[in-house]
DNA sequence: GACTGGCACTCCCGGACCGGGAGTGCCAGA
DNA sequence: TCTGGCACTCCCGGTCCGGGAGTGCCAGTC
C-alpha cells in the first residue's frame, strides 16, 4: 500500500471526525496539500474502498472510514497529541484535591468525561489484587457485630454479622486479635484459604461465632466489589451526531449494567498499557458503532481499569492521550498512598 | 366547576398519558361513558381551556393537559392505585437481600426505576440526622492515621490524617478512647460543638495531634456527604415520546450534578409525606416539562429523600403508589437495623 | 336552559414532485 | 502515472397538495 494512499486515509479520518460529514476527493486534495489532483485522490479512494478501509454511504456521496479504516489509523497513522500544559496542570490540581479513594475515582471519571467529551468509566480498584491492612470488629448488640475491612488501596468494606451466641467484650477483642493476626498484610487473593482455617484457631467456646464471622469475611473478600464502576458524562452521548436517538437507548441501558461495563473495560487483556477497541471488536451488538479506549492503572501492578466510550468517529489522538495521562497520574497517586 | 367537567379533565389526562396524543372530544365522549355527546364535551373543553387546565397544540387539534391540569388531577382526581401483591412481594424480596446500607440505596434506586419506568433518584441517608456509633483509628505509619466513623444508620466514612508528630501505639489508643468517649452516641448535629473542645481534653503532649485529628473529624462530620445521591434508569428518558432529543441533554447533565438533584429532591418541604412537583413548580428551566415525585424515608424521622423523575405526562397514580410503597419499606428496613 | 346534530373551517401530516449541488467513475490526453 | 473533462447518480431541501381529525358555532329539540 502506497504512502500516499495512507495519507489519503488519514485525511479522510481526520476530516470526517472533524466535520461528521462524508469527505469527497476535492476536499482531500485541496485541504491536505498532497500535491495531486482530485482525480488522483479518487483513484486512491477507489483502492481504499476495495481494500475495505473506507465506504460510501451511497453512490455519489463522499467517503467515510470503516472500522478497519479507523483501526489502521490508530495503529499506524495517529500521532498521539499530548495534553497541553494547562490541561496537565488542571488534571494534577483536580486529582490532588481528592480526600479519599472513592473521591479519587469520582474525580477521575469526571475528569475523563470532561477532557474527552465522551462517556467515562472507571473501575474501582479491585480488591483481589490488594491486601488486608486492618480488620475492625464493632459490637452493636451482644449478638450482632459490624465487620470493617480496610485494604492497602484505602478501600473500606463493611458487613453486619449475626452471632450464634452472646459475646462479651473480651470475646470480641479475642476475635479481633485473631482475624488481624491471620489476615493483616495478606493479599486478598490468599484470604479465602486463610479464612477457611480461621474458626479452628479460635478458643473452643468461640468456634461457632468464629465460623459465622468467617462466613461473612469470605463473602466480603470475594463479593461483587470487584465489579463496581463509576460512570460520568452520559450527557455527551447526545452531542450532535454522536448517536442517533435509536442507538442511544441500548447504550444508556448498558451504562447501568456493571457486567457489560466490566466486559467493555475488558479485564482479559489487562496487561496492555492501553487498549483501543473499535466497533465490532467490542463483541457487543449494541456497541457496533462505539469505540472504547481503556487503560489499566494502579501502584506498580494493575488494580483496575479506566476508559472512555464514544462513537467510532472520535478524536483518537486526543482521547488516547487523555486516557493515558489520567491513568498515569492516578497510578502515581495510588503509589504515594501505598 | 361542574362534576362532569372534572370527569372530562380526568378523561383527557388519562387518555393523553396513555396514548401521548392530543385527545379530541369524540374520543372522550365515546370511550369514557359520560352519557353526553361530543358536542357537549366540546363545550366543557372550551371552559377547561379558558380556565387554563388544558390547551391546544394548534387550532383543530385535540387537547392536552397543562401543568395546572395535571396539578388538579393529582390533587383531586387521581386515585392512587396500590401495587399489586406480586409487585409488593418483589419489592420486599429484592430489598431484603441488601447486604449493607449502600446496597439498600443501590437496590432501592434500581427498584424505583424499574417499577415506574422512569429515572429514579435516592439520596444516601443524611449524616446530620444520625448519630455516631463508633470511631476507629488505624495507624498506617507513625505519622499517618486513618479515621473510620460509623453511624447508627450504618454509614461508614473514612479519612486520612497527617499527624504533626510521631504517635506511639498507646498514643493512638488514648486518642481512640478520647474521641469515642466524647462522641459515641451523640447526634452528628451536636458533633461540631463537641469536636471543638476535643483537643483540650487530651494529654498536653498530644494536643497538636488531637487538633489535627479534630480538624479532620469536623470535616468528616460536615462534609458534602449529605449531598450524595444514587441515580438509575436514565435509559427510560429515551422511551418513545418521553423527551425529544433537544430536551434530553440538559436532563442527562443535571443527573450528574448533585446540587441540582438535591434541589429536585427538595429538602425544604421535607416534612410532607409525599411531594409531587409538576413542571414549573420545580423552579428549574430545564425541568419545565418534568414532574418529580419524592418521598422522605427514614427510621422514625426523615434521614433522606427518594424520588422519581419523568415527563409531566406520566402515570401519576402508579408512580405515586410506587414511590410511597418503596419509601415505606425502606424506612421499615432502617428501623429494623437501628 | 342544557344538550345535540350538522356544517364549514382550520391546520397538521405524509407523500409526490422537482431542481440544485456535491461527488463519483471513466476516459482520453499529457 | 497523473490530470482535466464530462456524463451520471443520488441526496437534500423546498414546495405543493389532498385527506383526515378536530374544532367552533348555530339552529333545533327535549
Amino acid at each position: 500500500m502506497d504512502d500516499r494512499k495512507l495519507e489519503v486515509l488519514r485525511a479522510i479520518v481526520e476530516d470526517y471526525v472533524a466535520t461528521q460529514e462524508p469527505v469527497g476527493s476535492k476536499a482531500v486534495s485541496q485541504r491536505h496539500a498532497l500535491g495531486v489532483s482530485a482525480a488522483t485522490v479518487r483513484n486512491d479512494m477507489a483502492y481504499l474502498e476495495d481494500a475495505g478501509y473506507i465506504q460510501q454511504p451511497h453512490t455519489s456521496a463522499g467517503r467515510i472510514p470503516t472500522a478497519k479504516g479507523y483501526r489502521l489509523f490508530v495503529d499506524r497513522l495517529g500521532k498521539i497529541k499530548p495534553l497541553s500544559a494547562a490541561e496537565r496542570r488542571a488534571v494534577h490540581r483536580f486529582l490532588s484535591e481528592a480526600i479519599d479513594l472513592d473521591d479519587v475515582v469520582t474525580r477521575t471519571v469526571r475528569l475523563l468525561a470532561q477532557l474527552t467529551h465522551q462517556v467515562a468509566v472507571v473501575q474501582y480498584p479491585s480488591l483481589n489484587r490488594s491486601s488486608v491492612r486492618h480488620l475492625e470488629l464493632v459490637s452493636l448488640t451482644p449478638t450482632r457485630l459490624m465487620v470493617v475491612m480496610i485494604t492497602d488501596t484505602g478501600r473500606v468494606e463493611q458487613r453486619y454479622v449475626e452471632m450464634p451466641a452472646e459475646l462479651s467484650e473480651d470475646d470480641v477483642l479475642d476475635l479481633r486479635r485473631l482475624v488481624n493476626e491471620q489476615l493483616q498484610g495478606k493479599p486478598l487473593a490468599d484470604a479465602p484459604r486463610i479464612i477457611a482455617d480461621l474458626a479452628g484457631l479460635a478458643r473452643p467456646e468461640l468456634h461457632p461465632s468464629a465460623s459465622a464471622l468467617a462466613r461473612v469475611l469470605l463473602d466480603t473478600v470475594i463479593a461483587r466489589t470487584e465489579e463496581r464502576v463509576a460512570v460520568a458524562g452520559a450527557a455527551n452521548l447526545t452531542r450532535p451526531g454522536n448517536f442517533f436517538a435509536g442507538s442511544l437507548r441500548p447504550i444508556l441501558e448498558a451504562l447501568e449494567e456493571e457486567v457489560v461495563l466490566m466486559q467493555l473495560l475488558g479485564r482479559a487483556d489487562s496487561n496492555a498499557l492501553l487498549t483501543v477497541r473499535i466497533g465490532d471488536e467490542n463483541n457487543l451488538d449494541d456497541f457496533r458503532e462505539t469505540t472504547v479506549v481503556t487503560a489499566g492503572y494502579g501502584p506498580g501492578s494493575v488494580v483496575g481499569h479506566m476508559g472512555v466510550l464514544g462513537p467510532t468517529r472520535m478524536d483518537y489522538p486526543g482521547t488516547i492521550a487523555a486516557v493515558r495521562a489520567v491513568a498515569r497520574y492516578v497510578s502515581e497517586i495510588l503509589e504515594q498512598n501505598r
